[in-house]
RNA sequence: GCCGGAGUGGCGAAAUGGCAGACGCGCCGGAUUCAAAAUCCGGUAUGGGUAAAACCAUGUGUGGGUUCGAGUCCCACCUCCGGUACCA
């Protein structure tokens, strides 16, 4: 019985053309139109009779390479979950973007003498069309750049927002979300302001505000590359070169804006508890921010114990001060314990003190010193594998634990923007020291003795020992644990006011300026005096002025200085006057390619909002993110930043979620075929596009879902994508007479009602492909639908309910080829709101199981008996068993274990 | 160095502590064909054993351990991949 496709959609029939064979190309892009046309993937804000499911994959950047085979395997599985969500009755936001500020453009302009914004726009142009060649259910209406005026306008808000905030460390406070939390972003109008500060006037008050924003500028040392002509972030310089291109980087002092996320630390870090994260991303975080705790001490310098007890008094009664005095050394360590272990200390070679405690016969060797560190990269610096040197200033600071007076030394492995600057020195504890002290023969005292006999031992002619112990040759404390002597002697020391318990961070504030063309400007001007320059003071644009539009400029060449792009624009856009007649110069720095990407899921969800960043009712409705998808190479910053901002906008009100991300999946990287890594030098590089021509959109995401686990770096196989191919070509084939002129029914589907054994296998796939869904093992899922259609291959006849429901539970994976054979199935209508296939219990319970038989563990023979057999009797029919009966002779039985269901096992002897 | 993750057929892989290798690729054999492509059917861990089976032994990086039973849990080690780099 042939059943001919009955109802064709308007349009479609006339380019209905004889389809034997499973032509992809043809369903592709007739589906590809459909969805367009029908507005299929458009998403409604805010409907309440749905629950909401956002859904992320980490936008590209559109690079004029194209679409790299990497990019379709997240997107690809957001696809599969949100294409089910849709059909399990969720409200799914599902867009795409692209994060297309950043340096290929500019050059590319530079070479071309073209705007980076044409580049730019032929990029995602080229993006656009190949994602949509994937079929993937994106809502295009939601589609933004990061470099539309529209968007980078709320960019400059928000950094407006970041500027207009100080850090109340201290403020105890519940969050719309019911949680009570210490510290909070506050406005910058409620800073208090020290009388004294009050008193100087208005210019004294704003610097001091100044000082206390989220967004401050300051003098730093940044990396310069001439070449590129641009400071870079340090994760930006490989080996002393700059990572994209090699050039030169050099270290010098500018003026740059930073956001000071260090002072977020704690709530970052606290906050990642919660995250459905996997945990080595929770950790890489963890480790990047860095929290230590401790104590600082301060040392107080002189050569002698003389007037050290006058000193002390004085302390014990004013207690520990804010800043020490102008001789005493403060320093930061993890190790209080080790306190009577100091041999000597040293400052790092910037450290201020080094030229007052430089003695004069040190002078020479100390300034020397001093140069030949600064013109060393931070690289030369860290570079472990070399010797630790470092210069003796010629001072003494006393040991507030013991009176002792200890050498002052200046190195530069003591890093001056970590902690205090400065370390007391334990060689016999430190790995650092120990060598140090071993280079210039400074003494290794030790002070901590190994707890157990049985671990590891100090032997500190060999090395430091760094572990955990007891005190030993500490005074009060010797024979205490050495968790409670950090304890009790930061405590001591903080009653006499010589030290305090003190937390760290690795985490370093942000360097958040760049001196290039192709970023968002920053809506700041300079306030000059009457000579035209700058006095220091800042004015943010109203905010009703935004956006803040790229200059024009006559070349995209760079300035050559350290003097950013941007101050290339003509006078119109660099000055102004103030309505109180003040001169203002506009901050010439643009923002770095991250900013746009630390909150563009926030736009999704309201792109075309010309009144607000967001609407709150749709920030309430979408957020948090439900499932983020992208590469673990953004492990730590792009989401720390991006966790960042948002806190600072939960503190100011603006999102009432905490996180940006609930759930967080990495997708592993794709290899070459030959195992490397893909990349155009190695000439491994799959170009998807290539890959659909020859087999397809469907083939591609079948296959990239099928090669492996999501989460796993796997090499590409083209003749993997052969076998997915074949597979759907057997699918087609199932359902489709593929020897008719016409795509009709293949004559062994009819509508009649299925056999139970059809339904056995269709009601278990259902619940497989189900399941795997849901732990998103997209690969295990796709075998099952494999093996569907095994067993439904020597099927004589194929009912066509049964074939409906395979069909949907295909359609997440293979959209295109789904949609086709469900129309040809007999339906006018997208199946993408069709109700997902729920398996019947019914048809779930196995008549019979198969149970193996073991004896001493090993595998012996296998029963197949009616499901729901007793131990008993499973036991007796496996002891009538010939091959157990044979491995049972003349042995004892010691033990039966008897699994109903799952396995009878005899312990002999 | 430190912190993660992973090591299973020729290859990609699968396996709530309970039949290792599902599914796919490749390969071998067969059907179809004048022939080929495509398609379909069967086989495919290793060694022994058999005419063929049955059957026996071995087998998840290495060495130990826990358990009636370990790819899975524990300890030590090796290799590869990713992150990080003197953070006191």
């Amino acid at each position: 019985m042939l059943t001919p496709v009955v109802p064709l959609f308007p349009g479609f029939a006339r380019h209905y053309p004889a389809m034997p064979r499973y032509d992809f190309r043809r369903i592709e892009s007739r589906w590809q139109q459909y969805w367009e046309q029908h507005q299929t993937f458009r998403v409604q804000d805010c409907v309440a009779d749905r629950p909401k499911l956002y859904v992320l994959d980490m936008f590209p950047y559109p690079s004029g390479e194209g679409l790299h085979v990497g990019h379709p395997e997240g997107y690809t599985a957001t696809d599969i979950v949100c294409r089910y969500s849709r059909m399990r009755g969720k409200n799914v936001l599902h867009p795409m973007g692209w994060d297309a500020f950043g340096l290929p453009a500019e050059e590319f302009a530079r070479r071309m003498n073209v705007h980076p914004r044409i580049k730019t726009e032929q990029n995602i142009n080229t993006f656009r069309k190949q994602l949509k060649m994937l079929g993937f259910s994106y809502d295009w209406s939601r589609e933004l750049s990061t470099t539309d005026p529209d968007y980078y306008r709320w960019t400059q808000w928000i950094f407006l927002q970041i500027y207009d905030t100080w850090y109340d460390a201290g403020c105890v406070w519940t969050g719309p979300d019911g949680v009570q939390r210490r510290g909070r972003g506050r406005p910058i109008s409620e800073l208090p302001i020290p009388a004294a500060v009050a008193a100087a006037g208005q210019s004294a008050v704003r610097r001091y505000q100044d000082q206390h924003r989220l967004a401050v500028l300051t003098e730093a040392p940044v990396n310069w590359c001439p070449e590129l002509g641009t400071v870079l972030a340090n994760e930006e310089v490989v080996d002393g070169v700059s990572e994209r291109g090699g050039h030169p980087v050099v270290r010098m002092n500018l003026k740059q804006w930073m956001l000071r996320i260090s002072l977020y630390g704690d709530r970052l870090l606290d906050e990642l508890a919660d995250l459905s994260w996997p945990e080595s991303i929770k950790l890489m975080q963890r480790n990047w921010i860095g929290r230590s705790i401790g104590a600082e001490v301060d040392f107080r310098v002189a050569s002698s114990a003389d007037s050290q007890s006058a000193w002390q008094t004085g302390r014990a009664s004013a207690g520990f001060p804010m800043r020490p005095e102008a001789d005493v050394i403060r320093i930061y360590t993890t190790r209080p314990d080790t306190l009577y272990g100091v041999t000597y200390m040293v400052l790092s070679p910037e450290h201020p003190l080094v030229d007052q405690l430089t003695t004069p016969q040190q002078q020479q060797s100390v300034q020397q010193y001093r140069q030949q560190a600064s013109l060393k990269s931070e690289l030369e610096r860290t570079d472990l594998a070399k010797t630790k040197s470092g210069v003796f200033t010629g001072s003494y600071a006393i040991n507030p634990v013991n009176g002792q007076p200890v050498p002052v030394w200046i190195a530069d492995y003591v890093l001056i923007s970590y902690g205090t600057g400065a370390i007391m020195a334990v060689p016999g504890h430190d790995e650092r020291d120990y060598e140090f002290a071993r280079q210039y023969q400074i003494p290794i005292v030790q002070v901590v003795a190994a707890a157990a006999a049985d671990g590891p031992q100090a032997d500190l002619s060999q090395a430091a020992f760094c572990e955990l112990g007891v005190a030993i040759n500490s005074g009060p404390w010797d024979g205490m644990p050495t968790e409670d002597v950090k304890q009790r002697i930061t405590a001591d020391l903080a009653a006499r006011g010589l030290g305090r318990e003190a937390v760290n961070f690795r985490l370093r504030d942000w360097l958040f300026s760049r001196q290039r063309y192709w970023g968002e400007p920053f809506p700041i001007w300079h306030e000059l005096d009457e000579q035209g320059q700058p006095t220091g003071l800042l004015r943010a644009d109203p905010v009703e002025t935004l956006p803040v539009l790229h200059p024009h400029v006559e070349d995209f060449k760079p300035t050559g200085t350290p003097e950013p792009m941007l101050s290339k624009a003509t006078s119109d856009w660099l000055y102004r006057t103030a309505e109180d007649g003040v001169r203002l110069k506009r901050e010439t720095n643009s923002m770095p390619q991250w900013a746009g990407s630390c909150w563009y899921y926030l736009r999704f969800c309201d792109n075309r909002n010309s009144q607000q960043f967001i609407d709150p009712e749709k920030e309430r409705y979408w957020l948090p993110v439900d499932l983020y998808v992208g590469g673990a190479e953004h492990a730590v910053l792009h989401l720390l930043y991006s966790r960042f901002w948002h806190k600072v906008l939960f503190d100011r009100g603006h999102v009432t979620h905490p996180e940006p991300f609930r759930r967080l999946v990495n997708q592993g990287m794709i290899l070459g075929e030959n195992g490397e890594k893909m990349s155009k030098s190695r000439g491994n590089v799959v170009n998807p596009e290539q890959v659909v021509n020859d087999r397809g959109a469907d083939a591609l995401r079948l296959y990239e879902m099928f090669m492996g686990p999501l989460e796993q770096v796997k090499p590409w196989q083209t003749s993997g994508v052969e076998g997915v191919y074949r597979f759907l070509s057997r699918v087609w084939r199932m359902i489709v007479d593929d020897r008719a002129e016409q795509v009709v029914l293949d004559s062994a589907v009819q509508d009649i009602p299925a056999t139970p054994e059809q339904l056995r296998v269709l009601h278990r796939t259902i619940r497989a492909v189900t399941d795997d869904i849901e732990r998103m093992a997209f690969n295990t899922a796709i075998s099952r639908m494999m093996e569907f259609t095994n067993a439904m291959s020597d099927q004589e006849v194929l009912a066509k309910s049964v074939l409906e429901q395979f069909v949907l539970l295909l359609s997440p994976f293979a959209p295109h080829l789904a949609e086709e054979l469900w129309f040809a199935l007999g339906h006018a209508e997208t199946l993408a709101y069709e109700p997902w296939p729920v398996a019947d219990p019914q048809w779930l319970v196995e008549d019979s199981v198969e149970v193996p038989v073991q004896v001493n563990g090993k595998l012996r023979a296998r029963l197949v008996v009616p499901a729901g057999t007793t131990g008993e009797v499973l036991q007796a029919t496996a002891e009538a068993d010939e091959t157990v009966r044979r491995q049972l002779e003349g042995k004892t039985v010691v033990r039966v274990i008897v699994v109903p269901g799952r396995l009878v096992n005899f312990v002999v002897k």
